[in-house]
DNA sequence: TATTGTGAAAGAGTTCACAGCT
DNA sequence: AGCTGTGAACTCTTTCACAATA
């Protein structure tokens, strides 16, 4: 197809579909139309076309989407051909609960170091981790982790970041509450779980 | 102004505004720019200003906003101006991660109750909340309780919402990974945290 | 026949630039 | 002078409709 921008809505779909893909391939499917995925994931069919579409043309008219290949060119597209390595800063409750996520697998995802400043929780073993002590993040450079979790309070966000950033992180999920400033090189996407639960009493029929 | 349907990406911003608005409260500012919040936010002057606009004009040209009025306005819009209480389903490390989650408070959130269908969980006291049994989420409707956090296995979400939507609940903050089905009257905003970071190798750059 | 891939139209959201108010 | 509020322009995204293909 001819040149196009690709729209970053389309990027984020595109962890939906592979997660959809992915059940279906267990479920012993070998093939799926836009339109089966679609109503499996809650979406439109022409939305998925579309999205595939930006990359090249990956189905068969008539038939569908062999899954595995398109499992296999969507994890090219987003770079999770390779088992990607993520450090976690931060073991409290949220920490833990990052640490003991399934869902990280589906995408190749490991998290692959653990540190917090708790001289109380530093050399604690959790899920086959050892945590680590804060000032050992210049490490990460040298041991292959350039994506970060951030799960550290609000104060520390920053500072957190500016010692991710000069460890030679590129990505960063940052779970505080706030805005952090990094050099352009450096993405930065931040989950906030209050501001999304603060949306649904608009959304609320008056009752 | 002129009618205009409000975005919803304006509502999603608004949970922002009244972070950066009670923050600058605190540190003793009355009024504010839409400049100055917007740098102190990280975001653009003209968004705030629009995004206010459709509300209507809260503010005074040449001075800027007053603060405390301000957030009482997007308190009201976002619904927010009563404290609103919210059951957590799942209690597992994710569920007790909601539960110290200290974020809620600014946005007056409450997590007034909290189930599990573990024997073993059942019954046992934190913060302040005593686990109850899953079966008991009819009684939401009678304790006034209309919004409802799920942090439960992908399996048993679905379920979990049919539960809740039975009992009354017209809001869901779904944690798990996966679609869920309600009836049109009920909201529901899925936090898909592997979604989020799947998207991170896209943007980084090769390296 | 069934389904993909895509140009074109429609719709949604963002940015700009500035009139008008304090 | 400084800042808000907003129409208009622009950009991005979704939806449609259908030609092309297996």
């Amino acid at each position: 197809m001819r040149y196009h921008r690709i729209p970053d809505e389309s990027i984020r779909r595109l962890p939906l579909y592979l997660r959809g893909l992915l059940s279906l391939l267990e479920e012993g499917q070998q093939s799926v139309s836009s339109r089966n995925l679609a109503d499996f994931l809650g979406v439109n069919s022409w939305q998925i076309r579309k999205d595939f579409s930006y990359f090249g043309a990956f189905g068969t008219p008539g038939v569908g989407y062999n899954i595995e290949k398109l499992v296999k060119q969507v994890k090219k597209i987003l770079k999770l051909d390779v088992v990607q390595k993520a450090a976690l800063v931060g073991v409290g409750n949220l920490g833990l609960a990052v640490l003991a996520y399934p869902g990280f697998g589906i995408y190749d995802f490991r998290v692959a170091a653990a540190f917090d400043n708790d001289p109380k929780k530093v050399g604690r073993k959790i899920e086959n981790l050892t945590i680590e002590d804060a000032s050992k993040l210049r490490t990460l450079k040298r041991r292959g982790i350039s994506l970060a979790i951030i799960a550290v309070p609000r104060e520390a966000a920053q500072q957190t970041a500016d010692a991710l950033v000069k460890a030679g992180v590129r990505g960063i999920l940052n779970f505080s509450p706030c805005h952090i400033t990094v050099p352009k090189k450096v993405k930065v996407i931040t989950i906030d779980i209050a501001m999304d639960l603060a949306c649904l009493p608009y959304y609320m029929p008056a009752g």
